[in-house]
DNA sequence: TGAACACTTTAGAATCATTCCAATTCTAAT
DNA sequence: ATTAGAATTGGAATGATTCTAAAGTGTTCA
């Protein structure tokens, strides 16, 4: 089973990690996923928790997200959305977007919410890498 | 001398990282910026590479960039501007957006250029930390 | 002039996240 | 059952960054 790229082998380990990244909404570090699959299998390994994570994105079923230095965080929302990441309380949360396009508020974010500062990185290849590959 | 936040004595070290920096164009990391130093300036360290990058961010003169796990980059550009990532090469340019702004070319890359992913945080204080003070 | 203080710089140690490694266990097909 | 390939493991190794404690600089003002 595999939505994108290259297949993946579900293992018990792995349907777990991708079970509670799933039920998840708060984008957790490889740590907080080890500590919560550890719950339900005591003996998985912080090791075998980053060999999962490496093999469930690289199929395309997660998404790794780098929002600072520091850990990584990860995401099983496959919609299009953006992060919106509180600098106060380091709470990082999906935003979708919304119909009608402002670009001001080309994104849903609930009402309250500043924005200090947005990064957007495309990713991709260049028009040098694209002719010689 | 400052232009946004807290100030920076603008020492020799400080100068120079910062100068250097300006004169990149390519996003460097910390040890980038080290060695590029270190040719003007031989007995100057690496950790104070970081805390010259330390302060001079935090006064707003520079920004770190995180666009993958690992090293940071560093950009002395303040223009508004997103950043574009050869997942080939590992180059990093900058975009800036373009007049009249149809948003699928918002964005004003080279020609020939191959978007295949793009990741937008916006960073901010959420509603509820935003009422709480 | 020169003691006091604050800030900067330094080398090296410490930390933290991640990756690597070598050994063991599991799986799936013969 | 046998066996090859893949998965899992704990611990070691790595790499980037941060911390620490000591030494340097320079500004103020008795
Ligand atoms: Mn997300
Ligand atoms: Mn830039
Ligand atoms: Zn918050
Ligand atoms: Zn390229």
């Amino acid at each position: 089973m595999a939505l994108l790229g290259a297949d993946v082998r579900l293992t018990p380990h792995r349907r777990e990690v991708f079970e509670v990244l799933q039920g998840s909404t708060d984008h957790p570090t490889a740590t907080d996923i080890f500590t919560r699959v550890k719950d339900r299998s005591p003996s998985i390994s912080l090791a075998t928790v980053y060999n999962c994570l490496e093999h469930l994105s690289s199929a395309g079923l997660i998404k790794q997200v780098h929002l600072e230095r520091g850990q990584s965080r990860y995401c099983a929302n496959l919609h299009e959305h953006v992060h919106f990441h509180c600098e106060t309380c380091g709470k990082v949360t999906d935003a979708h977007p919304a119909a009608g396009f402002d670009p001001a508020k080309f994104w849903n974010l609930p009402a309250g919410t500043k924005i200090t500062r947005t990064e957007l990185a495309i990713h991709g290849t260049c028009a040098s890498c694209a002719t010689k590959g």
